[in-house]
DNA sequence: TGAATGACTGACTAAACAGTCACTAAATTA
DNA sequence: TAATTTAGTGACTGTTTAGTCAGTCATTCA
């Protein structure tokens, strides 16, 4: 039955992603990664034929989850100001919903990993967004920047903030302020 | 002679660096640090007891240097708003002098070896700079938000521009002029 | 029915690894 | 000078690891 092998290639790569969260690429062996799953070894090695291409699999299903979730918010909403609104909100608001995932890219985005997935694969999932960023700015609604510097002030304070929202406990309406107040100030940044 | 066990101490902590930064802690085994750093296995479990601790020992070095470098150049400014300028643009330039350094800090501090550090290690590291915006807030030359916050924005920020800069390739006045440039934006963004 | 295919297994292996240890050589100290 | 300490060595080892493989079982297909 096919949906069976999909659940043991996803209990695999479920059991993987926290176990690389807790303890690491190096110290979460493929013989820990199936036990722990309650799956034989060979069996991961018949899904992903290298323990890289597991990794890299892994990456590339999170990311794609990631960028899907926050896109999909996106087409709903109007204004050219929502649409930056809604893609930090969404942002931040994802990585607080999955903070297991969001810990796992940026492992793997800042290791050197990272340069063995594609530059194509990278801008594809960066792509979505720019026609955006673009349009705000013909529209003189934003300062005149180029468009991968505003990519990447914008995710940067995504990280930021949740980095502080992570530190700290905060009750939900706290943290929907801060989300709010750190994006109010974010607009007056690019704004014209 | 202690200055040659210095350099051979050193000599290791270099050669581990940049093998970490190409390869990963993972896919640099201790035995190539030492063959690349011409010296004996054994020399380095004589300095590091075990490879954690040469990786750690590392990070703080590393991370000791940087903030260094950074709060040298703030003890000769004046004005409130001078100071975080200046932190802003020598953490940006330090970055930017040394992309070795840079890419394993970001590996270290985003991998779970950041939790094998003491949580008042990586307080009193940013410790120096907060009693500055505590001051900026007081003066109310910048917005009251927590100093936590605003350090992990400026970090941020920090990072996102380094990595805009670093993907491309600009003259030197290019860059100063960026820099300059997201400076002035991020004090828009949190002047009061 | 029975042949063929695909999912799945876990004992196994060859290589790689972190760390050890018995040792040397040189410098310090007494 | 003799004793002691300190820096440095590299062959070695026990363990761990990624990956293999010969084979089981259940389903599909002819």
């Amino acid at each position: 039955m096919q949906s069976e092998s999909m659940d043991k290639r996803e209990k695999l790569l479920q059991t993987a992603l926290e176990l690389f969260v807790k303890q690491g690429f190096n110290d979460t062996p493929t013989s820990k990664i199936a036990k722990e799953a309650g799956i034989a070894t060979g069996t991961l090695f018949y899904f992903f034929p290298t323990k890289d291409e597991l990794i890299i699999s892994l990456y590339l299903k999170v990311k794609g989850q990631a960028t899907e979730s926050i896109n999909v918010a996106l087409t709903e909403v109007k204004s050219t100001k929502e649409v930056i609104k809604t893609y930090y909100e969404q942002s931040l608001k994802w990585s607080l919903r999955n903070p297991n995932e969001f810990s796992f890219l940026a492992q793997f985005s800042n290791s050197p990993y990272l340069k063995k997935i594609g530059a194509d694969e990278i801008s594809a999932q960066i792509a979505p967004v720019l026609p955006h960023f673009r349009l705000a700015i013909e529209e003189q609604q934003i300062v005149d920047i180029d468009v991968n510097l505003l990519y990447a002030l914008i995710s940067n304070q995504v990280f930021g903030v949740n980095q502080f929202l992570s530190a700290n406990k905060f009750t939900k309406k706290e943290q929907h302020n801060i989300i709010q107040d750190t994006f109010f100030m974010f607009w007056k940044m690019i704004e014209r």
